[in-house]
DNA sequence: GATGGCTATGGAAACGATTCCATGACGGAA
DNA sequence: TTCCGTCATGGAATCGTTTCCATAGCCATC
């Protein structure tokens, strides 16, 4: 390990047990102790291991620790697409529990390919006690294979046999559908995301059993993807589609065919209403307002780890399923049909 | 470490480099270098070794690794507030180089509290082989103490002594000044940051010195917060000004402010310019569109993170200034003074 | 045909913490 | 007084990898 003609790495070495075992006399087992069992050493020598422990500024080495127990102290977070906006609230809600609970949060983005997402899980399975997978793009026996290895929680996509955590779509669509019928509209469209999310088979679903019931046609649009340049793209499709409202895979995919119209002289919501999904940062931005099924992402993220904390503590590998309601939330681009 | 009693811990138990090792009938030291050290091997031992490993599905186990060199491949990314859309970009692009680099990036949040940000930053120190401190609120002394335990690139902040990266506010900010005084704009004001904001000190003190170059007035007007909130909340502030433009610390503040002027038939930008910072998600969306200066996060998180590998590599403690710089967008909530 | 240098590999000591097992001291019960 | 249980602590093995040092074989050189 010498440093060779390397400039010297900085810092000063870190203490160790050893060096607080020296400084009081006792043995370094007896400092592991000290510090972790509290009231396993008598009350004296906790104190003055404590002390110096204080003194040198001691930290327990996560590496050192991990080797023995296994516990490496960090969670794994992978999502399809760092960018979206939708995880920001994710994010945030996930980092507050595991803070909480001394845990780091290692993320990565498996940028939307299924492949990547599976590498990519495998090498981050190995450094982490545990694994989120956010809307994940892999088969379920895939997903339930990685599970096999290590504590895993499925987000935003329910596997069997593993835990997951999801919205519940049908409240906040049922609201929805409400409200468009209501108004008048019986032709609408839903604007897909990708094949490959579950989420977005369950969002078509719902929403077409729910048109159906209502006595509305839906029609399915193809996206060439869940950003504001797929919902852009298929402005001339929804045109096509002669309906009088879409209901968009998500906010991003609203938005970008929000822009298009507006930009084709297409009025919103007079010659097309428009509803998104997840009520994203900016979707009440917009002009007009951007209606949207909202799910609470903060709550998922914090529910999400705490559910994966549990079962890495208790070994739990019942696949429990967790589903948070939906509401919908009314903003300006919902209206009657115009003409 | 027998699991006594508990539910079986899950999964097989991963291959070691002894398992290689007593397969291939070699030394685990050999394994070792023929797997880290090509060339370190003769050719054909190589060859076997590397078949066994992949049958096993062997992975380096980090925390192994990490004992001995004392590198752990992982990076630590500290930001003010995971929720502020300016960083989705920055993490974006630290994400793509650090895998590039096949290294793992940890991410915490210290919420805007210098106190949390350096117990945060000190505990993810040790778990991290370099830390990326993004638009600290700690005290150079602070920042250069952390520096010196372990290599630290400071973003959107210049520390003396401590390699940084950082916009350069200044052509970015002299295209929208100019705009400004080209457009008739005579009084204008500033609508500050958090004061222990080294970038709202700097961008302040760039609009005054600007404003002034050009026979501007300029106000510094307060905010609580730099979030839309803040932005709403310093409407009252912002009229009573009695300006014809407001430069924004961020885009976040500018869009609150751009709310409340709706809100209270403001009409924006004929009775109020508005230009924010950042250019972040959702600034093209709001009506009137928001003009700002951009500076690229993406390139920011990039030049950041190889910047800090750098460091790590060869023990560099070099304390250089990277300066990227910025532009101005120009939107739509930028017009002459209309009365 | 010794000698020296090189290559390929084995052996073992670290790294820092945890944990099982052992031991000595002490106190109370018989 | 003896014996046993309990408590506080020491000692040592262990986790998986890296790396320094040692050694055996081999070839080339003098």
């Amino acid at each position: 390990m010498g440093d060779k003609g390397r400039p010297a790495p900085k810092g000063r070495v870190p203490a160790t047990i050893y060096d607080i075992a020296r400084i009081t006399g006792v043995n370094p087992s007896t400092v592991s102790r000290a510090l972790n069992q509290p009231g396993r050493v008598s009350a004296s020598t906790e104190q003055r291991i404590r002390e110096a422990a204080a003194d040198l500024g001691y930290r327990t080495n996560p590496m050192a620790r991990a080797l023995p127990t296994g516990k490496t102290g960090t969670l794994g977070l992978l999502v399809s697409d760092l960018t979206n906006p939708v995880y920001f609230d994710l994010v945030r809600g996930a980092e507050r529990v595991a803070r909480e609970h001394d845990t780091m949060l290692v993320f990565a983005d498996s940028q939307e390919s299924a492949e990547l997402e599976r590498s990519t899980a495998e090498r981050l399975q190995i450094a982490v006690d545990g694994l989120l997978l956010v809307a994940s793009r892999l088969e379920d026996a895939q997903i339930q294979e990685l599970a096999a290895a290590k504590p895993l929680v499925a987000v935003n996509r329910p596997v069997p046999g593993v835990p997951s955590v999801a919205p519940d779509v049908r409240p906040g669509m049922i609201e929805a559908l409400d409200l468009l019928h209501g108004l008048g509209h019986r032709r609408i469209a839903y604007l897909a995301g990708p094949e490959a999310s579950w989420m977005n088979g369950m969002r078509w679903v719902t929403a077409h059993d729910l048109a159906v019931d209502r006595g509305m046609s839906i029609a399915e649009i193809q996206s060439s993807a869940p950003t504001r340049e797929g919902g852009t793209d298929a402005f001339a499709a929804v045109m096509a589609a002669d309906v009088t409202a879409v209901l968009a895979y998500n906010d991003l995919v609203a938005l970008g065919l929000l822009g298009a119209c507006l930009e084709h002289g297409v009025a919103v919501p007079r010659d097309l209403s428009l509803i998104g999904f997840d009520d994203i940062f900016g979707a009440d931005l917009s002009a007009p307002a951007l209606s949207t099924v909202r799910c609470s992402w903060g709550d998922m993220g914090e529910r999400a780890v705490a559910k994966l904390l549990g079962a890495i503590q208790d070994g739990d590998a019942s696949g429990a399923e967790l589903n948070l309601p939906t509401e919908f939330v009314s903003r300006a681009s919902v209206a009657a049909p115009g003409r």
